[in-house]
DNA sequence: GTCTAATTACTCGGATACGCACTGTCCGAGTAGAAGTGG
DNA sequence: CCACTTCTACTCGGACAGTGCGTATCCGAGTAATTAGAC
């Protein structure tokens, strides 16, 4: 899996505390975790164009969320980074083998492939039930400072 | 994911309808699907350092499985293509972020991190479920006329 | 002091190189069977 | 006819290139704030 996930899903989280309204631009998204500003843009373009963030140019501008925490899941994140195929990508061997039809469409009818797919469900599912507000809650449990140790670190980058 | 999954996946299922005591040479499993030999003969070797296949060199030789197909889980298969390691890898974003605490392992104390692992998780667990023998049974109730027709695709290719 | 207009600085966005892992290929070590030979 | 030796052909196994995608970078289009100036 693309490292970018990673990228994209600590920095929405991080966006998760900040004021609503605020653009934080990629520049001090990526320097809270010294990473480099123009690959981490990059990603960032990715959730824009997958709706999960919203955009704005010129001074003052950046990224924030695109809609509520409640609404955004892990898996969004995932496949607006990744891409929505699945990792086990049929080739349909069975159609290059003996017997076989050229009608049938064996991403549907190879149970190889069924197994597989049964298995990307269950990871999908997983991921799509954890939200960012659940995330964000989770770490604001068990690490109460946080929040604002956030905001003052990219209240700190803005000087 | 690698393509060699497929290949090794549909090559083992193959090998479950042979006698048992017959080895079978990578150059007849590639030729069942029309595959590059050599390509597939390293796979194979994956699946042979781990313990799924073994090998046996010389005339009449080639692969058979090592055990029986109730032992062999999808995820061994898998396992034995793909490495160990899980999809998401987490590079501890967060040691590198302010308040960081060096002695902390952020793989484990990271609640993105074992959000992405309880993922992961559920995707192993689905694929330990399924042994080869279950993918067998299935096919069998479903095509009867697969395993006739597979051994005698690989006794023509004997001639 | 206030309105307007030009300027400036800042941001995203897409187009452009680089490196590594997956893909694909090749040849050599080793072995089992076949063939040949002598008893 | 049988046992032994030699030879041949076949198999795996690891070492060697090619290619596509993820990684990383840079510069230009566009915008909002700022500043200067005129009224």
């Amino acid at each position: 899996m693309s490292e970018g996930v990673e990228w994209a899903l600590h920095s929405c989280l991080n966006l998760t505390w900040l004021p609503s309204g605020t653009a934080v631009p990629a520049a001090k998204l990526a320097a809270f975790y010294g990473l480099p500003a123009a690959y981490l843009n990059k990603q960032l373009q990715a959730l824009a164009r997958a709706g999960i963030v919203m955009s704005t140019p010129g001074p003052r501008g950046g990224f924030q969320l695109a809609r509520s925490p409640e609404r955004i899941t892990l898996l969004d994140v995932v496949v607006a980074i990744e891409g929505p195929d699945e990792a086990f990508r049929c080739e349909q061997l069975l159609k290059r083998g003996p017997g076989a039809d050229p009608e049938v469409d064996y991403r549907q009818a190879c149970l190889v492939s069924r197994a597989m797919r049964r298995a990307d469900l269950a990871w999908r599912r997983e991921l799509a039930e954890q939200t960012l507000a659940d995330l964000k809650d989770q770490v604001e449990r068990q690490y109460p400072a946080t929040p604002g140790n956030t905001v003052n670190r990219f209240t700190a980058l803005r000087a």
